[in-house]
DNA sequence: AGTGAATATGCATACGTATGCACCTTATAT
DNA sequence: ATATAAGGTGCATACGTATGCATATTCACT
């Protein structure tokens, strides 16, 4: 296997014209005659040469590449979010490069050194944390970092969530209204922002109808520690007769629990409500009540503060809430006369 | 936000040694006293110094990134493959360049320059095919190319797959064994080999057991297809009481189809059989029948061959066909005495 | 102590590109 | 026609690192 590298000099020795009028050719926004262009390209062309991004980048010092962090890609809010947030850095010429980190703070902060070698213009972090230390060094590599679902207070780290504390909120006062008395909660993972959030909010609402928690677990954003949790939840005989789960992908280990292990009828015996929207919760198998995370937006919210922070050298540091509605389905007794408007 | 890069020359002036030396040290393999590695490594944790890949790759002709190339992440196939291939690179030292690319000819190529440009040293494409214009690039370029989850007669290209033919013909004689009479196939899409290889490793095996197929339809692998071929399927008097679905993606939304807008039975009116075995299949909410695709298995012989290619230089073109087992579930009429080991 | 081999180190250069500067060409206005 | 600005082009250098070569140091052995 030959390996012909064919660089600007070349194209330039082609052309009969200097290396650097190559370079200007393929620098948008660079001073060149149509002349100069059309002999360049052709030459190039016949070459088959195309700019190294990476010597580029040496000198500019921009690589057009973003470090996406991510835990896990099971629970499908985050496959879809990765195509979504790969496709919008695409067509804004950038690209993704990929590091899959277990969500303990020793392999972060081993990834996210590597991360930093390769000289990313900027870190997405999907569900993932930073250690202060880990925040620090970005900020002083300057290589600006948005959390995408996750919250911290930093003030150096962008933050783009959905508004979790209003979506608990939401879900408890429609599950108050439709006449649920012994509400129980499966929740996220407490160590995430998210979860406590919705937790918050869940309590906030149910207190706000007069109602009360009859039971809380933390089901770690995992389907097995779920499902666990909903047999515990339903081994007394004073069971639940709603439950509200911290994502989509555990309450859809609920709900196989409550039905195929304990024979309970969802929403005849207990009304279940996740938190996502992920597809398959509208897959008539599940159809799943749940609160919707517009993913569009949030994408577009999380590429525009990197791109601003990238291109524009932004200085301000965001912390973005966005609203998303509750998905009415069949997985819940739902309210005499509610309104069809979303929440 | 004050950039300060600190380069193996201001480690080098602190440590009072070469930059050559600093080089060295970094460079596993190199040669340097244990004296020098000492002073080295202390001036640069002092000063938070950490190789640059970039520049880096500019002499040694390795970037250390993989692309990979993938039309969408919404078959939970995908996303496991990915992370799969990701850890496994990880640990190699290898990190993943994600272009997401819509399935037809012209976004492959342009996505496909724009890999080449990132100076790439390897890529996969998860069920993607390549023109043959564009394998010529790849390989006039010295950048090896594996297909996962996709065959092409091309001997250039590297793939690995499952066994999909053999995968076929043994779903067909499972289902005649069960003594299904009339069977349908939603087919993968046919424009890629792995469903056109289950297609007629499907009609193969009911051949040999005296049976022939009685609808066979393209599915696209998409859900929404597949949903209408079912409903085309089961619309006449004479209805198919077994049907196999080019993969598990597709299989899901044909039972959504059958039980909940047919009001048929699965697996008493109908057996249904996916291709893949995502985790999706084995919850009870579907509990589906379906060929395994031993993803781990397949991760392991792309990445195997890839860095055999790039590390070594290899010049063995690889076709690799893995075998999986048919995992039985709830979601078929089982044969009489049928050995509970796996096909 | 002296010899040769083996090991460490520094110097200089190369990788492929972008860009400041100086120069030259062309267009524009006077 | 001349003066001036504006636009093109080439030269030289820089980005941060690895590595061949020559030299300096260490070591084992006689």
């Amino acid at each position: 296997m030959t390996v012909e590298k064919v660089t600007s000099v070349d194209v330039a020795k082609r052309a009969g014209v200097s290396q650097s009028a190559v370079s200007r050719v393929f620098t948008p926004g660079a001073s060149v005659s149509p002349k100069m262009a059309e002999k360049v390209l052709r030459a190039a062309d016949e070459l088959g040469y195309r700019p190294n991004v990476l010597a580029r980048s040496l000198i500019t010092g921009r690589s057009r590449i973003i470090g996406l962090v991510v835990a896990y890609l099971e629970n499908q809010f985050y496959p879809d979010a990765l195509e979504k947030l790969s496709n919008a850095l695409q067509a804004r010429g950038y690209h993704i490069l990929v590091f899959m980190v277990s969500n303990d703070e020793a392999g972060i902060d081993q990834v996210m050194g590597e991360l930093l070698d390769y000289q990313v213009d900027g870190i997405i972090t999907a569900s993932v944390g930073m250690s202060n230390d880990l925040a620090a060094r970005c900020a002083a590599a300057g290589v600006p970092v948005v959390l995408f679902n996750r919250g911290q207070d930093d003030d150096r780290l962008n933050q783009v969530t959905s508004d979790n504390f209003e979506g608990g909120r939401k879900i408890a006062s429609f599950l108050a209204a439709g006449g649920h008395q012994k509400i129980a909660h499966i929740a996220g993972w407490s160590g995430a922002s998210t979860g406590r959030d919705r937790e918050a909010g869940f309590r906030a609402g149910l207190e706000q109808a007069g109602l009360e928690l009859i039971a809380c677990i933390d089901g770690m954003y995992k389907r097995e520690i779920a499902a666990d949790a909903a047999r515990k939840l339903f081994a007394g005989t004073d069971r639940p007769d709603a439950v509200f789960v911290g994502n989509d992908h555990m309450a859809f280990a609920v709900m196989d629990v409550l039905r195929f292990e304990l024979g309970l009828s969802v929403p005849g015996d207990v009304s279940v409500v996740g938190y996502d929207d992920v597809s398959l919760a509208s897959w008539p198998a599940y159809d799943l009540t749940t609160l919707r995370q517009p993913s569009n937006r949030m994408v577009e919210a999380t590429v525009t503060t990197l791109l601003d922070w990238i291109e524009e050298g932004g200085t301000h540091v965001q912390k973005i809430k966005i609203d998303g509605p509750l998905m009415i389905r069949g997985s819940v007794r739902i309210p005499e006369g509610w309104p069809d408007a979303r929440l």
